[in-house]
Order: C-alpha cells, then structure tokens, then sequence
DNA sequence: TTAAATGCAAAACTTTTGCAATGCA
DNA sequence: TGCATTGCAAAAGTTTTGCATTTAA
C-alpha cells in the first residue's frame, strides 16, 4: 500500500482489499468503502446516507453489519472524536491521530510523528504500548483558540 | 490544587463545593457525587446502581440531569474510554490522563505530566491547544502486551 | 449449489423531554 | 413562599437481532 495521503481509491481497489481480507465483494461494502474514502471522517447515518444516494435499497442495518466487518478486517476503523456515534475513516498506509477543535467542532488529521515521544514514553515508563492509531486529542484549533501561539495548554482540574 | 491522588471526600465537601458552585445540595447531588468518587472510572448505569443502593427512588433521568449539571459546574467529568457509554469521575486537584487497555479493558489513571510534552508540540507547531484532561491513550497495558518493555508501538495502517 | 450477505421489521437499549409533585433556600 | 429540582412516564434516537430472500463464489 502506497504512503501518500490519499490517491483516492477506485472499485477495482475495494474489491482487491475485501478479497485479500477474505472476504466476499459485494455491492454494497464496495459502497461503503467509496462512502467512507468520499467522507473522509463520516458517522454511520452520514455513510448509510451517502451510500442510498446511489443505492437507495440499502438498509441502515446492512451499513452497521458492513462496517463491522470491515473493521474486524482491518479495512476501516473508528474513533470516538465526539459524543454519541463514532467516527469512520478508512485505513490506508498513513497512521495518523486526531486533533478535535472542542469549539468548532473540526476535526484535523495530523501524522502521528507528533506523539512518537509520548508513545516512547508511555512503554519505557509504564510498559504501556500505545495504539497511536487510535489517538484523540481534544482542544482549541489555531482559530478558536485565539490564535495566539502560546497561550497555555488547559490544564486546571482533574 | 491538592496533590495527594485521593483523600476521599465527606459529605460536607460536597456540600460545600456544590455551594461553591452556585447549586443547590440536594440528597440526589450529593448521592451521584459520592457514587462517582466511590467508583472512580463509572457509566451512569453504574452511578445509578450504587445510588439507588442507597435512594432506591432515585431515577435515571434525574442522575442524567445531575451529571450534566455537575459537569457544567466542573465538578466532574467524563471521558468516552470504550464504545458506548462515557465514564464519569471527580474533577479533583489532579489532573490525569487515561490509559485504557483494549485487551484487558482495565483503566489507569496518570498524571498528564507525561504528556506535556506532545501538548507543548502541539500547540508551538500545530497552533492547537490541547485539553490534557481528555486525553485518553488506547493500547495495551504491561500485563497484557506481555511485559517486555521494549515492545514496537502499535502503528500499522491508519 | 450453498453458505454468506442483505432487506425489512421488530426489539433492545440509551438518552432526552414534558409535566405535576416535591423540597431547598 | 418561589423557583429549582425531582419522579414518573413517554418520546426520541441509536444499535442490534430474527428471519425470509437474494447473491457471490
């Protein structure tokens, strides 16, 4: 798998990737799958709504059925950026974390580069072995947090 | 800002910081603030068991409205550490971040010194200033990652 | 042909809301 | 007493499940 961003992925790719996982191509996970690549960050009534754009007939229990197989598989995973639904977004070969503007609401990607030393620290220090993947930052995006570059991390309370 | 992790608080300090806060203290209040500090990491069905044990009358909207209104006073807070429901605990002297094992599911707690570092990153090259008290890392704890602490990080795929 | 996947509908579960009764200040 | 809080029940929203039908391999 390649290593830029996001070359975006055509039906020939989903079908390859389901089958490589063993599992069977079918029109609907191809759906899904274009769905999740299109959305890029995407709850599930958003992908069910995308897909029945194109196929009407698909049923909101197929898309919570197809996800979960797609994530057990690998192809997809999730994160909870906000209250209630998770969020999908497709893996591809760039590990990346979340960054989650608690005023706005946007939803950054970033490398994880950023929290390699975290994840040093976190196994040298305790033997706990981070899942960056998996990373949700919570906070103030550059605008909403006034856009001055030093202002102090929040920190108060537990 | 206390330090010591956990004295256990009394009902008259709850009383008192519910005051503090501009709330009245109600026999429920200070019922939900006795469950979260009992329970440590607890989904409002947990907090509502232990509560009940006690005010068996107590109903599950009423302890949804207290930790709303407890959560918008700052007296406790929540963090989404497994799918579902989110977990509830006091807001005391300390913060700390969250390490949530996937494999055992247990839950530790650490002081968000760890993390300064990444925040600072984030903040000085990103713009972003990150809330550490939300911080939840997800991977898998000394025990479960088989204790040898010079283990990879998790960090294939996405 | 055959087991897996899907569509539809119902069930299960979680969280929110309306409103009358209660209780803190 | 007055208004915030609570209890109860119903509503709203989300996710899961059962089962007959369809479909990929």
């Amino acid at each position: 798998m390649g290593s830029a961003p996001h070359e975006g992925y055509g039906d020939a790719d989903w079908d390859a990737r389901l089958r490589a996982a063993g599992l069977r191509s079918t029109g609907q996970r191809r759906a899904v799958l274009r769905a999740i690549d299109a959305l890029r960050h995407a709850t599930v009534d958003e992908l069910a709504a995308q897909v029945q754009a194109e196929l009407p007939e698909v049923s909101l229990s197929t898309v919570y059925r197809i996800l979960e197989t797609l994530d057990d598989a690998g192809l997809v995973t999730h994160a909870h950026l906000h209250h209630g639904s998770p969020t999908w977004h497709v893996v591809d070969g760039d590990p990346h974390l979340h960054l989650v503007c608690a005023t706005c609401g946007r939803v950054e990607q970033q490398p994880v580069g950023i929290a390699l030393a975290l994840a040093d620290a976190a196994r040298e220090e305790l033997g706990f072995v981070v899942d960056l993947r998996h990373l949700v930052l919570h906070g103030r995006c550059s605008t909403c947090a006034g856009g001055s570059p030093g202002a102090a991390p929040v920190l108060d309370g537990s």
